[in-house]
DNA sequence: TAATTACCTATTGACATAGTAGGTAAATAA
DNA sequence: TTATTTACCTACTATGTCAATAGGTAATTA
């Protein structure tokens, strides 16, 4: 289940190449335009600044802006970094402590074969290809 | 992220399904062999009894049995039983609010194509499927 | 100097998860 | 008949996460 933080900051990142044009973005237009409490964004744009996703400037004029050109961002790590984690199973996650069944889970080999699918879908799709849609 | 709630579910199916040839498996032996506590188990085998998955006989030499043969069921419908949905974002969920951006929400296919991607593994593949490997 | 912006720490209410506790009802074996 | 074994039932709880809110400080520009 994706929560709204990767939900969120995926459209914060659309909503930051949609004005790439404008020199920098102010977080209450974002959240005015997507309808999203400024508070709350606030949280969320941290970590895709602690990420390298995007960059900011504080005072008058200034906002946030996409380090990078949208093509150049995948879906997989922008969700990936604000969901912490894309796993879908506590056995798959990093933290998880190492179950003693794995070798004879009938199971596992289940979540690692959608994990793997999970991983390439997200990774497979770029920030520009959201974008396009019409 | 799937949780126990569906990997257990999972895993006492595939127990059953290794155990067929007892006529009745006690939720005891289920248990011990898996290394989940009885009591919790109680309350997932009771949504598979609800959704007639399984059925189980009280009393003396009693306990479950599946309903069909391994191959008849799909992982798709277990999970989605004991999970509830397995719907993978709040916007795609059965109870969710329609929401009002929908028409020009730029992630919305997104998540679309992705929960087509999740329904379409899970209900491809079959209970017998995951008791073959080895 | 005032306004605007990012950035920071802490707190909260609601809900889900992952169980536990303590029973009752049904069926069988002695 | 009685003891045992099993399913089945309702309620409770601790912990954690989610989705926010609250109330600031620091930086930058007009």
């Amino acid at each position: 289940m994706i929560s709204t933080k990767g939900r969120y900051a995926l459209r914060v990142m659309l909503d930051l190449a949609e004005h790439a044009d404008e020199a920098h973005v102010p977080l209450k237009d974002i959240a005015e335009r997507q309808g999203i409490s400024k508070k709350y964004l606030e949280i969320i744009v941290k970590s895709l600044v602690e990420g390298r996703l995007i960059e900011g400037i504080s005072g008058k004029g200034g906002g946030y802006r996409l380090c990078r050109k949208p093509e150049e961002y995948t879906v997989g790590e922008i969700l990936e970094l604000t969901e912490g984690s894309l796993a879908t199973v506590a056995c798959l996650s990093c933290g998880a402590p190492r179950c003693d069944r794995a070798s004879e889970c009938r199971t596992l080999p289940l979540w690692f074969e959608f994990d793997r699918m999970t991983h390439d879908f997200f990774y497979g799709k770029k920030l520009s290809d959201l974008l396009a849609t019409e």
